[in-house]
DNA sequence: GGTTAAAATTAGTCTAACCTAAATTAGCTT
DNA sequence: AAGCTAATTTAGGTTAGACTAATTTTAACC
């Protein structure tokens, strides 16, 4: 049961519980596409992964897969060390946010449980990651804070932000620069009718921003 | 040429460099004893490599391999992130030196080179690991200490300890009950005649220790 | 200089992931 | 309800790196 996964495998499960994190089932398509792998590829591990003792999935043809009691717990213990390892860089060796991910990526698979520990421990046990994604804890329990999405936000209403998408380097960039990081209080000034663009009021700086709809759905924002 | 190599590779060339650092070649079951793999595999492995462009090794059949420059710089390349790792887990994490050895030989494959120069920096570029392994510098120039073996030390003279045995949790914690790490003075105060065992005055706590001739031959010095 | 033991090599398999191409299925549109 | 298209699955192949078993080479000894 507790025999080590491949990095392969743990990459398979984090990514299928990111994308079914919000409900629903991940589709061979999306899991070939965001893993950057063929179709064919996918249906063959999902198939397998479906099949060990416990599964880490459950599968049927051409129905999607979602992960299972003993997936999930794969999935957030890998999770739990890219995000441990995403804020320790930042906090301790001068990473910036859009540089984290991708070294994350692979460090995650080289962590022992004692460097998940010693980490753990030298950043004060954080709950939240340099993204604002929550960490689960050392028994994997991971909090689910309420939050709604930036595009969902009333117009007029005040916010504060409490993740932003922590793929996308560029994204990233853009949205440090503009003072968009977790913490920053904002409030939204208008949508347009037609395509639902924003423009956002941000309280520290007095500045103003633009976001898109695709954008402001990947940001949370915890009503003030 | 400067195309990725496997981590298998990378450590298949770290293992010949320490094997032949102190002259020679590296045999098949040299290899395959300190890889722990099959010697067939190792055959494989070291035809390989003498056939890339550029090759990494020089092989004739049954004559053992050597580095070529190319598989040389590889190897300070891998070398250099694994002091690194040993004397960051050592200085910033609360590691003991007996437990850095087995997580540097997995993360030192997950290193980026951001992740490198940052760790150097952070250790203020250290030239040594705690066990007193010299760190390639960033231009994978390796600094050639000159030391002797405390086996071949002349009864009653004085030395200073510069490096000890990396590997063997057992062997380290057991030298660090001693006292005998880099740096530490001593005194050899006498050499059995027949097995060779040594006993050893260790200056700052005044205490003797007895170090047999097989571990004393992995124990360098520095005369004083 | 021949015998033999140890070391090294060859030959042939195995597994984990991936791939492409071909076949099938689901689900929408008429 | 038939047909079409996109998604998915199957079939078959590749590569890296390991293995065991069988063979060959080296080197050492009498």
């Amino acid at each position: 049961m507790t025999q080590e996964l491949s990095p392969n495998i743990q990459d398979y499960l984090k990514r299928i519980y990111e994308i079914t994190s919000s409900g629903g089932k991940a589709s061979t398509s999306q899991l070939a596409e965001t893993l950057g792998i063929s179709a064919a590829s996918v249906t063959n591990m999902l198939q397998k992964l479906s099949k060990t003792q416990p599964p880490y999935v459950t599968y049927q043809k051409h129905q999607g897969v979602k992960l299972t009691e003993a997936g999930r717990l794969a999935a957030l213990k890998i999770l739990r060390r890219h995000r441990l390892i995403e804020h320790y860089l930042v906090q301790k060796l001068g990473y910036t946010w859009d540089e984290v991910h991708q070294e994350a990526e692979i460090l995650e698979h080289a962590m022992s449980p004692l460097l998940e520990s010693r980490i753990d421990a030298a950043l004060g046990y954080p709950t939240v990651d340099p993204h604002g994604d929550p960490i689960p804890d050392a028994d994997l329990a991971i909090s689910g804070v309420d939050h709604i999405a930036l595009s969902r936000l009333a117009v007029g209403k005040h916010g504060t932000i409490t993740r932003v998408p922590h793929e996308d380097p560029q994204v990233l960039r853009y949205l440090g620069k503009c003072g968009l990081h977790p913490g920053a209080q904002i409030q939204l000034l208008a949508r347009t009718p037609y395509d639902q663009t924003m423009r956002v009021l941000i309280l520290e700086s007095g500045e103003e921003v633009v976001i898109g709809p695709s954008l402001g759905g990947q940001i949370d924002i915890s009503e003030t």
